[in-house]
DNA sequence: GCTTACCTACCTATTGGAAGGTAGATATAG
DNA sequence: CTATATCTACCTTCCAATAGGTAGGTAAGC
């Protein structure tokens, strides 16, 4: 065996990962993925079976990585807003990174390319998301944190975008602003303090 | 003749401008843009020297276009509120038709992908709207209709980034929601009587 | 002795792109 | 008015590279 930490199959969810966030689904190839993991390209198919089988697993490992991060949050913090600050510094992570953007984001923005499994995939983690952040919203308004007169969902789904947007926006305009900026920004606005 | 609309270096941008909102930059090659315009592969070298030429000709047109329509919104609009309305109807109406991404909006997230003279067109797209909002949202601020300590700069930002998230969110998480209602939503938020 | 992990070798389809040719319109010069 | 030249828009043919994927084999471990 040699020094590098991981099982095979991990390694090359692990470079998947990666070059799905930089380029995109049809952005890699398994040689990428294979040379980069450092076995050849009929060793990959060995540990999953076809190209849409791999992104599918790899989506589903991201999202329950996810989940557990949301687990985590909720353990951690009882305040709403420290628990949507926390949210947002999930991406701001993941976006720090050297630009990578969310493998869902990414995804998502291919959806009509890719194959049916996939496609179920992403939308199984903006779903998980989206209740996450309603239920966060829903305590924040209650509590007084927040009080806009919009409902929990719209907000959901408005932070959510917002932070999606701002990585896709923040590389593509090769700005300095990222996720992490325009989070924390809409945040102060819906909070009480925020005007 | 035909009865096709358009010359057909015209038709060939509007094919693959369809294509990249739909699949990305990797999602097409120059057969499916020929295959869609009636003619043969090479004819459409003929008229774009590479895949590189033709995306990036395509995104300044895409461009030039969101140019005209900012300034036929200065040119119909006083209000700055209004202006910014009228700013989300744009991007709704690209989404209304058929889920269609914002091409910049795809094009950024691929960016790191991209030839550079693409990836040049999409930062001038970005630059754009950034400095449009800022001085739309600046105004909105100096007429006291939108109230919050923000910089306008920031609140720029915000926008663009939660409408172009919510593109990919809203497709990927084949959500009813869109651009629009997200859109709407924040200014809500960031107006007067939002709360 | 079967399973796991990997290999070489290979296949077929498609990719972006080059080379070179043809039909028709237009322009120009004698 | 005609002959020559040029241009545009398209064509067929071809290419090397790469795509996803398969067949079949080897070597080690339980």
């Amino acid at each position: 065996m040699n020094t590098v930490i991981g099982s095979t199959a991990t390694r090359v969810m692990d470079v998947a990962e990666a070059l799905i966030q930089q380029r995109g689904y049809d952005g890699f190839s398994f040689d990428d993925v294979a040379r980069a993991v450092g076995i050849r390209k009929p060793s990959v198919h060995h540990h999953f079976r076809t190209k849409a089988d791999l992104v599918a697993t790899l989506a589903r490992r991201y999202t329950e990585r996810f989940e557990s991060s949301l687990a985590a949050i909720d353990t951690a913090r009882r305040d709403p807003m420290a628990r949507l600050e926390a949210y947002v510094l999930l991406f701001a992570t993941t976006y720090a990174k050297d630009g990578r953007l969310c493998v869902c984001g990414m995804l998502g923005a291919e959806a009509a390319a890719l194959p049916a499994q996939v496609a179920d995939g992403v939308a199984d983690f903006f779903r998980l998301n989206l209740d996450w952040l309603t239920a966060a919203f829903r305590d924040a308004q209650q509590s007084g944190r927040v009080t806009t007169t919009q409902g929990a969902e719209a907000l959901a789904q408005l932070l959510l975008s917002a932070l999606e947007g701002a990585m896709i926006v923040g590389r593509g305009g090769r700005s300095s602003v990222g996720p992490a900026a325009v989070g924390n920004h809409l945040l102060v606005c819906l909070s009480k303090q925020g005007r």
